[in-house]
RNA sequence: GGGAGCAUAGCUCAGUUGGUUUAGAGCAUCUGCCUUACAAGCAGAGGGUCCGCGGUUCGAACCCGUGUGCUCCCACCA
């Protein structure tokens, strides 16, 4: 078979993807074996993967794919998510391009579109996953608005209602108004930002109507009487319903029952005192707006103020607001300002750094806005969730980074707002009749059942002649989402079923540190709740991935690439590579295609030592007399690469145990690489157009076989393509099992370190006299274990191309001359040697022994060192003063030869 | 304002209870090679005040203190 000259992925990929399916080597069914389950954080269905997605997948494929081959019975729980609002924003703008209004749909015509986008974008996710290699058990695709889904939805619903644990009610709460939703508190992005402090001039008068003297000899100058204060939002002017100064401050000490008279509207609004107002910040007098700030909401509580919510729901001043109805707030801010400039309200204007929150999903600044909404009572819910990470039932990776945030939000965590005013989502199953009563119920019929058992035997209502309403809103999407490791195996809707007890609690999830409160934080609270379990052992988080200058990925920068596209350019092995090999565990990573290149290079690397071992198969030397000699010679080289590899698999194993998973593949890239390909194949090369001992093919074949198991979880169409073309046998390495790793010999490891040394030194010394690869030389080798080369010689003669090897007592004269350790080796050549820059490198290497030397005789004849250090650290020391002493012997001797 | 983390080669990062030949890797750089698997390659090389200062110790990249500079999270001062 003639093999192309790299590796081509494309065909590769589709090929053994394909078979893998057909095989069934992803599905999963309970069975004697332990379970290995990981639940994908399930995408949104908004849009396509992003390169945050490619790195998580491909984490838990790498995890998956280990825990196939080495006895689990793995699952894999692929899915997405229906992500309400992020989706309806989509949708909403879909159609409006298509010149639909969405009021102008009925909540029926609104979902068949938003399902349609679903099916959509679904598959386009699904795809990628799927072209990214993840061995995901596709029979159990999970859709957060599944039948079943939806149902578990409303039934933990309706659950922690009766436990007392969801309660209705009007609460200050984050409103998006374009949306037009509610937001939780996690919804709502912070951001600083440079505005503006205004500073206005309210008129005052006494409980009399007379009008009162300013308090400020600024206000004074201006020649407006009043009371002045400080606000960001003057827009918001029209819903004040107080003045609040602190009672301990002098300047407004006069103003006791007295009362302002809000500019513009000329509305009359009492001056309260209360200690919340900080004497020291702005002007010390405070405009309370009760509608539109947390804090003025508080204060109108505990003061029993009025509260005039002078903003519609989609941002526009509200006929409350008396001015500029209809306007949008931040226009009516514009002209507001510059209507209390003329009129002489504004007085100064003050450079401001302050915080805004702006919605996740719609990018809009949230209005705090006083509704209606349902809540979740968190606290209850917190402490397992708490207790189970704290106690390290949960094992947050990497290290306790996060433990400390996951901490902090569980112990100080308010009560979650679940109600979002959108269609797409799992509606609140929560009926209302004609006088507002409230019935929580799966059904409208248990709704009316409720309804009816509730009444007075006396009444005349009947299940006929009473109206019933749902509750409109949805639900927010994590409401849903947290329930993710136990429905998709049906563990709500059917608790105790044999899969959910089986699978349920999952192995390891991974995810990104940002969605820690969002999800992770409340699956374990659903999973304490329902289960009584923690959803998982572990929890692996990874980093931002970020673009080569280190800005996050984003559309509008345009520096976010398409999955397809690098699959297409560089084949799903050398994607999955690149971004591994630069991922540190809970790290950022900034994103190269350089690194993808190098996962391609490194492909077409194991390819082309495919192309050798196919060329030495051709080249068997079955009956060949040189079959005994060969073995021999290459003894070295095979137990050194056995115990090589063994040692390699004992570090990969330790490695990703602890989710060190991007060491553990620069791991098996140097084995690969560097020992494999640079040294090990080197060594056993047969000669020019020479035979290869069958024995020595078939033992390299089998450590090839190994090397492509090791990397398979990271790289696995690769690996699956070579294993098959370099065997006849027709098992997968998808599901071959690792079989345990063999003791390892410490001390070959360190001859084949000894002798790379000497293969290194030997062509430096080539080098650094400009003899080309092809000038052979003769080598002589001045030792005191001659028996050490008995077994390297040969590797020594093919690697420096030595096309003799003696060895000698003495100096031999007019060579090159080079040491490592106590051995000598004289280069012999006849061209001329640079016996100038041969001095110099020995004169460098001299004094670096030397200066070495010396600090090791200081260390050891310090008397409290020799007094206090372990014993084998002192005779550590005392080994790198007798080798440095030996060295620099050595040295000095090469030196006397040269000159 | 509170909390957490980081600072090691040009870049990205290892360095696992303080001692392992006066600090390692990958990428990038430089030199020489189109050597019959691989130029997307091979062989070699150079490159570091381990952020500054102070302390603990026989011994510090590592532990403690402090300063500086970044990053992230949380928080209702208009």
């Amino acid at each position: 078979m003639e093999l192309t000259k790299n590796f081509e992925p494309a065909a590769v990929e589709s090929k053994w993807y394909k078979h893998w399916l057909s095989q069934r080597y992803f599905n999963s069914k309970p069975d004697g074996r332990p379970a290995f389950t990981v639940v994908i954080p399930p995408p949104n269905v908004t849009g396509v993967l992003h390169m945050g997605h490619t790195l998580n997948e491909t984490v838990q494929d790498i995890l998956v794919r280990k825990a196939r081959m080495s006895g689990f019975n793995t699952c894999w729980v692929p899915g997405s998510d229906h992500a309400s609002i992020a989706t309806e924003a989509k949708v909403v703008g879909m159609l409006k391009e298509k010149g639909i209004d969405k009021n102008s749909l009925t909540r029926e015509e609104f979902l068949k579109y938003a399902f349609e986008w679903k099916d959509k974008y679904g598959g386009i996710i699904y795809n990628q996953i799927e072209r990214l290699g993840c061995s995901v058990d596709w029979d159990r695709t999970t859709f957060t608005m599944d039948d079943h889904y939806y149902k578990a939805v409303i039934k933990v619903f309706i659950d922690l209602y009766n436990k007392g644990l969801i309660y209705r009610g009007a609460r200050m709460i984050n409103w998006d108004s374009s949306a037009k939703t509610a937001l939780s508190d996690e919804e709502v992005e912070y951001k600083d930002l440079t505005g503006k402090l205004y500073y206005l001039t309210y008129k005052v008068t006494d409980a009399d109507g007379n009008e009162l003297g300013s308090p400020s000899p600024q206000d004074a100058a201006q020649g407006v009487g009043g009371i002045s204060i400080a606000t960001q939002r003057p827009e918001t002017i029209m819903g004040d319903t107080a003045i609040c100064v602190n009672p301990a401050d002098e300047r407004y000490a006069h103003l006791k029952g007295a009362f302002a008279f809000v500019p513009l509207i000329n509305r009359r609004i009492p001056i309260i005192f209360d200690d919340y107002v900080d004497p020291a910040f702005g002007t010390g007098a405070l405009k309370v707006t009760p509608a539109h700030d947390i804090n003025d909401y508080n204060l109108g509580l505990k003061h029993n103020l009025e509260v005039i919510d002078t903003i519609n729901e989609d941002g526009t001043m509200s006929a409350a607001a008396q001015i500029y109805v209809g306007e949008d707030r931040f226009t009516a801010r514009k002209k507001i300002i510059k209507e209390l400039l003329e009129k002489g309200f504004l007085t100064k204007e003050e450079e401001y750094t302050t915080r805004l929150g702006y919605s996740q999903r719609t990018g809009v600044v949230v209005e705090p806005r006083i509704s209606t909404q349902w809540f979740v009572k968190m606290k209850e819910l917190a402490e397992p969730a708490l207790k189970a990470v704290v106690d390290g039932d949960i094992k947050i990776h990497p290290g306790d980074k996060f433990l400390a945030t996951y901490k902090y939000w569980l112990e100080n965590v308010k009560d979650w707002c679940i109600s979002r005013q959108l269609w797409w989502g799992q509606q609140i199953p929560a009926w209302y009749d004609e006088n507002g009563n409230l019935f929580v119920a799966e059904t409208e019929e248990e709704a009316m059942t409720q309804k009816l058992r509730a009444m007075s035997p006396s009444s005349q209502l009947t299940a006929q002649n009473s109206q019933l309403t749902q509750d409109a809103d949805v639900l927010d999407t994590w409401f849903s989402s947290w329930l993710w490791p136990m429905e998709v195996f049906k563990g709500i809707t059917a608790p105790g079923n044999e899969e959910a007890t089986y699978y349920y609690p999952g192995s390891v999830l991974v995810t990104g540190q940002d969605i820690i409160f969002f999800w992770v934080a409340r699956m374990v609270m659903a999973g304490m709740e329902y289960e009584k379990q923690i959803p998982f052992k572990d929890v692996y988080f990874t980093g931002m991935v970020r673009d080569k200058l280190g800005r996050k990925m984003s559309k509008s920068l345009g520096n976010s690439p398409d999955l397809l596209d690098l699959i297409d350019k560089y084949g799903a092995d050398a994607v999955r590579f690149g971004i591994m090999v630069s991922s540190p565990a809970g790290n950022d990573l900034m994103f190269d295609e350089n690194s993808l290149e190098q996962g391609r290079n490194f492909n077409n690397k194991i390819w082309n030592a495919l192309k050798l071992l196919k060329m030495w198969a051709l080249r068997q030397a079955q009956d060949s007399p040189t079959y005994n000699e060969q073995l021999t010679t290459n003894k070295f080289a095979i137990a050194w690469f056995e115990n090589r590899l063994n040692k390699v698999r004992s570090e990969v194993d330790s490695l990703m145990n602890q989710f060190r998973l991007s060491e553990a593949l620069k791991t098996i890239y140097s084995l690969i690489w560097d020992d494999f390909c640079s040294w090990y194949l080197e060594w056993i090369k047969p000669g020019f157009e020479q035979p290869i001992d069958p024995s020595v093919y078939n033992k390299t074949i089998s450590y090839f076989e190994e090397l492509m198991q090791l990397l398979h979880p990271f790289m696995p169409f690769v690996t699956e393509e070579i294993y098959h073309l370099l065997k006849t046998q027709t098992d997968d390495l998808c599901v071959k099992q690792f079989t345990a790793a063999n003791k390892v010999d410490e001390k070959i490891l360190a001859d084949a370190e000894l002798l790379k040394q000497v293969i290194t030194n030997i062509r430096d010394g080539r080098n650094k006299n400009q003899l080309k690869p092809k000038e052979s030389i003769k080598l002589f080798i001045e030792t005191d274990s001659k028996e050490s080369y008995s077994d390297i010689e040969n590797i020594i003669c093919k690697q420096v191309n030595a096309d003799e090897l003696s060895f000698t007592r003495e100096a031999v004269a007019g060579t090159i001359v080079v040491t490592v350790e106590k051995d000598k080796f004289y280069i012999k050549t006849d061209k001329e040697l640079d016996t100038a820059t041969l001095k110099d490198d020995l004169l460098k290497d001299l004094e670096h022994q030397k200066s070495f030397l010396t600090s090791v005789d200081k260390k050891l004849s310090n008397e409290k060192f020799v007094q206090n250090a372990k014993p084998e650290v002192l005779a550590l020391e005392q080994k790198k003063k007798a080798d440095a002493e030996a060295r620099i012997q050595t040295i000095e001797e090469s030196l006397a030869t040269i000159s």
